[in-house]
DNA sequence: TATCCTGTATACCCGCTAGTAAATAGGTGT
DNA sequence: ACACCTATTTACTAGCGGGTATACAGGATA
């Protein structure tokens, strides 16, 4: 029988979870803190207080504030490159991968870490972490500026410019950080579901009968 | 004859206007450091520096920091309340008229205070601004929303919740606030046209040859 | 000439917060 | 018993930045 939930007398391996648990925990507490107060507004005491400790044990699992920040983007941003990637990875038309993409990446806006991606603002990371920050959201751009130009190639998505088709989409869905009230009417899914259904269709009615996906 | 541009003895009205004019040179000061660098991160003094005074003389014009940000977001909700009211005015039908609102919406992002709008967060007003500045821009949401709501029941836009159609072109919009670059190849208007043109189109190729408007 | 108002500067205070030093307490290995 | 390691605390430093007290210069007023 291997150890239970909480061990009395933690093996080594134990020990070593339990400390990613405490880290994982300091970087939760810290992401709702960044979310709700603001980067700059949030002091590392208002963190350890959200988790009952001082600051100094925060300062046992983290080197610096931005060093915690950026873990904190860093896991928003990732969710959304996976997210990304896996559609790359999927058969079908353009238009299709996209609306797949779009719907996981809409659903991550409503996440803690999802949210933190975009209410960072570059400048409030250090020079080192914003050019990782910068990396990784390019990356992200790339991947779904490919799948735009593969949906404009293979007929499935109207012509345009692919950069600027992608801002738009990615606006749209970033900003969903900034309204979406977990209190409120909508679902994440709906949310998604509805925004996705917008920028596919777009305002204006279709008379055809075209699918719509 | 009138005064010339600088009167060496100004009448009180033109003492009156330098002082305006003066206000108003802080105030972009202002703006620009705050979009470059978050309000958080700029200090007084920094604004101070750009217009080569010192801090004392930006406290001969404001009461303090949240009023220079507060008046920094007015400016740049007002000029949207503008376009959405002036809209509202303009015969049309719902996507015609919501077309025009999108494109100047789109314009005024790519300038200092309508930027601001965007790159300002709640939490960094003070309370009072902060109830003001929600007040504006609900104000705004109505209005888009009523004309969104307008376009439905006339039939020029598919029909949807209209809460979170507005939610998702606004998003769109408010997002290139934070791409933008003056530098870049694109001009203020053809990002404003492109962006419009794929929100009221859709990504979807149309086989129908509706009117693009 | 004395006074007052406006705009600006110098010099300062005070509070807050990132980050650190040092101590403690428990566990582990020898 | 002793040395060591980890997690955590208390108590501190240091610097930044919002905001202010005060002084000063120039023009207007009387």
């Amino acid at each position: 029988m291997p150890a239970p939930a909480k061990a009395l007398w933690p093996s080594a391996d134990e020990k070593e979870r339990e400390r990613r648990e405490k880290r994982e925990a300091v970087l939760r507490a810290a992401v709702r803190c960044f979310n709700e107060k603001g980067f700059h507004a949030t002091s590392l005491d208002d963190v350890a207080n959200a988790l009952s400790v001082t600051k100094p044990t925060i300062y046992h699992y983290f080197g610096n504030k931005d060093e915690i920040l950026f873990e904190c983007v860093r896991r928003g941003l990732e969710s959304i490159r996976d997210a990304a990637e896996a559609v790359e990875a999927r058969a079908g038309g353009g238009l299709e991968r996209l609306r797949r993409l779009m719907l996981d990446y809409a659903v991550i806006m409503t996440m803690d870490f999802g949210k933190c991606v975009t209410l960072t603002a570059d400048h409030e990371l250090s020079a080192d972490s914003r050019a990782r920050f910068r990396g990784l959201k390019r990356e992200i751009d790339q991947t779904v500026r490919r799948v735009v130009e593969q949906g404009m190639a293979d007929g499935t998505i109207a012509k345009g410019d692919p950069r600027l088709v992608t801002f738009t989409l990615t606006g749209a869905l970033n900003w969903i950080a900034r309204w979406y009230d977990p209190t409120g009417a909508l679902a994440p899914q709906q949310i998604a579901e509805g925004a996705v259904a917008t920028l596919v269709a777009g305002l204006a009615p279709r008379r055809d009968n075209e699918e719509r996906l």
